[in-house]
DNA sequence: AGAGTTCATTGACCGGGATCAATGACCGGC
DNA sequence: GCCGGTCATTGATCCCGGTCAATGAACTCT
């Protein structure tokens, strides 16, 4: 990336703290997109009835694609402590499409979001509670797992309503799922 | 974009052409991206045990990220007759890397399927059965109605089939919603 | 220490959509 | 024409996970 790139990237770039449970709006008029420095998040859409389904889940050094409310409104919100760096997201585009290694690490990573995405609707429409919760933790494990002698330590962010609402289920069904699973020795 | 990089990628593009029903393999080693220059098609998910999930509908226009096989297998398959052009993923974004102009227009249509994706998400994991089919109709009509006077026109390319494994539902509860809808006078 | 809060767990019951089953419509082949 | 096939519709029944409710654990505030 060029020096004149990255001095125009700082200057139109938006760094915000946020502490656990706060809502990041960031600017709700335009697409955002957003560097995870520290910490994690979820990004929650808002359905009628109050009822909510968290769309995606980031961590540390992710980057997240916060849509300008169409459909539905959708909130990004912090489980932790985080360091972010929001960009307007037609701003941020319209820099990387001079900087092709800026705009090729992008798409590498919306790719791979969307590819996450697919796997969510895959275990929401064809998967029982069960597999949802496995699937959930063998993918979690997956990206912030720690690897251990013989298994994986997990530090698991987020409360069971952020789990629920990310499977599709409810916090009594999560807390069911996961003693069976504790049941089961696993 | 240059007359070189359009040469190109030409020689790495394969033509292909498939009638309704008919399963576009590609090449199930490494990602594909897919344009539909003609027709319509439907990316399926295999899931354990027989279970199918239609992760998402394309029409003529569209670019299609269709997946090596990660967690689950993908299919892309036809819904009518098509005419395709396919890329191995890792080739064509190496291309598109000297091509600012084509990575800017890829990462948008890229970013579309995203948003689709998190639409759908929330549709499985909060939807009724009603709502999904209602929400399906409409997103349906913006991507491919006819606009009509005092209404709009709507010819969809697939089965029943097709929507139950899109919506997480089955056939019998599409009709038994489709019917519904009949008879409400919509 | 006591009161109020939020979160996790467990039990009892209920309902929306899955499952099983039957029927009809439409099709191409012979 | 008849027969086999696939697809859509409708009804009867069942079950997984939602809903309602009670209890306990951990924490903060006064």
């Amino acid at each position: 990336m060029t020096d004149a790139a990255y001095l125009q990237l700082q200057a139109m770039s938006r760094y915000a703290r946020a502490t656990a449970g706060e809502a990041v709006l960031a600017d709700g008029d335009q697409d955002q997109i957003v560097f995870v420095a520290r910490g994690a998040t979820k990004l929650v859409a808002h359905a009628s009835g109050g009822r909510e389904q968290v769309v995606a889940f980031h961590f540390e050094g992710d980057l997240v694609s916060v849509p300008a409310r169409g459909a539905h409104s959708y909130t990004l919100c912090a489980l932790q402590d985080c360091e972010l760096i929001a960009f307007a997201a037609a701003e941020f585009l319209g820099l990387a499409r001079s900087e092709p290694g800026l705009l090729n690490e992008v798409l590498e990573r919306v790719l791979a979001s969307l590819a996450r995405s697919r796997e969510k609707s895959i275990a929401l429409g064809r998967k029982t509670a069960q597999e949802r919760v496995a699937s959930f933790l063998v993918s979690m494990a997956g990206r912030i797992g720690m690897p251990q002698e013989g298994g994986c330590l997990l530090h698991l962010p987020m409360s069971r309503r952020d789990m629920a609402d990310s499977l599709g289920l409810t916090i009594e069904t999560i807390s069911r799922q996961l003693t069976e699973l504790r049941e089961a020795g696993l």
